[in-house]
DNA sequence: AAAAATCAATTAAACGTTTGTTTAATTCAA
DNA sequence: TTGAATTAAACAAACGTTTAATTGATTTTT
């Protein structure tokens, strides 16, 4: 009937997985929140599983493609790229925080080998996007001989960490209950702003 | 038969969660692993989740004390003490990789409610402590007026970022597949020397 | 153009496993 | 003799998957 039913699976499974994890989400809640019969996942998809690395496939195309963009925009600055970066990155995070958790699930414990090494090929080309133009502000003397990878590492844990529990930042920075830190605008130019001034402090010289 | 079952039942059970998770791990695979029946779990502990739970509480007891004996500590400075917690926790995250990313996964995905607040209660007492090492150095006027909140979450994030996963860590470092992260010195040394080096550029004056 | 054939789409039902848990009997030490 | 510890077995529920029948639209044949 629907033009695509396959995509309404894919994008059902999306939010549910994100919402319950892959395990809570039972092939029966999933169809009956995408309205279609037990049988449709096995008969388009082939398995659970693989119901699992297609909605990956389909999520993760459009990620790298905004990061090479601004990598090989040749108006900006090392720093400015680096600065872009870091807002693309708490920008996504912070919409999705659901769907990034069931991607480091997958990245901790390593069940389901194949979607494991997909999901860390895909992260990993991202990573080297980044780390290329940390090496390249080195080389260029712009930036203090820093360690280029760990330095990554201190970028994208420091977003990581606080998408690791809603409830856990919330305590952290001593809000309350109620308060959202992933959608409020303050807590998001909070976040932002650190970020640059630890960045910014650690690779630009003097 | 043995002087303490339970212990043992926890033992195993620590274990198993965290090398193939607390889902992934069935209460056959634990009994077969800690050579006891199956009704044994149930009988000691009640159910699955209270077994996970007791394991927990067993785990965080020690860990808050070394923290706390760093911080009154009166003969250190700020930033020495801020420099014996990070040794104190990459040195405590990396040889237990499996633990963490279990706690993680908790973290993350709030199944089992009851257990999600415990370890967010422990979780954020630790917390408490850095952060107000951090507040007194400000206070002090021996560090800058840095976000106190973020600045742990830069800390503690960088090395659970590490810890997401040994494999990508691998590839991160370009390092080969048999290259062991956790256990290796050099490395070890080389996460110390970033941690502190960017934490002391941030928090430093001048 | 009407009838027949074809094949993907869809369904309800059942399948075989595995799960956490409980039971009821037995062991064993106090 | 008492009661906790331990066992093998069974339990009920949930899971992913498969089956076999039916629908419905498109294509082929008459």
């Amino acid at each position: 009937m629907l033009p695509d039913k396959k995509e309404l699976i894919i994008k059902t499974a999306t939010q549910l997985f994100a919402e319950k994890g892959y395990e809570g989400t039972s092939i029966r809640d999933l169809a009956t929140a995408a309205g279609v019969n037990i049988a449709m996942v096995n008969y388009y998809f082939g398995s659970k599983d693989k119901l699992f690395e297609a909605m990956v496939e389909h999520k993760s195309v459009f990620i790298r493609e905004k990061l090479e963009e601004i990598a090989s925009d040749n108006s900006t600055t090392d720093i400015e790229k680096i600065d872009l970066i870091i807002e693309n990155y708490v920008f996504r995070f912070l919409s999705q925080p659901h769907y990034h958790r069931l991607i480091h699930q997958e990245l901790m414990l390593k069940s389901r080998e194949i979607l494991h090494d997909k999901i860390i090929n895909n992260f990993v080309k991202n990573t080297q996007i980044i780390i290329g133009i940390i090496k390249q502000g080195i080389r260029k003397k712009e930036f203090n001989k820093v360690d280029p990878e760990l330095t990554f590492a201190s970028i994208i844990g420091t977003i990581n960490q606080i998408m690791l529990s809603k409830q856990m930042c919330i305590t952290l920075i001593n809000k309350e209950k109620d308060f959202d830190p992933y959608t409020n605008e303050d807590f998001k130019k909070r976040l932002l702003t650190h970020l640059k001034q630890i960045i910014h402090t650690h690779l630009l010289i003097k």
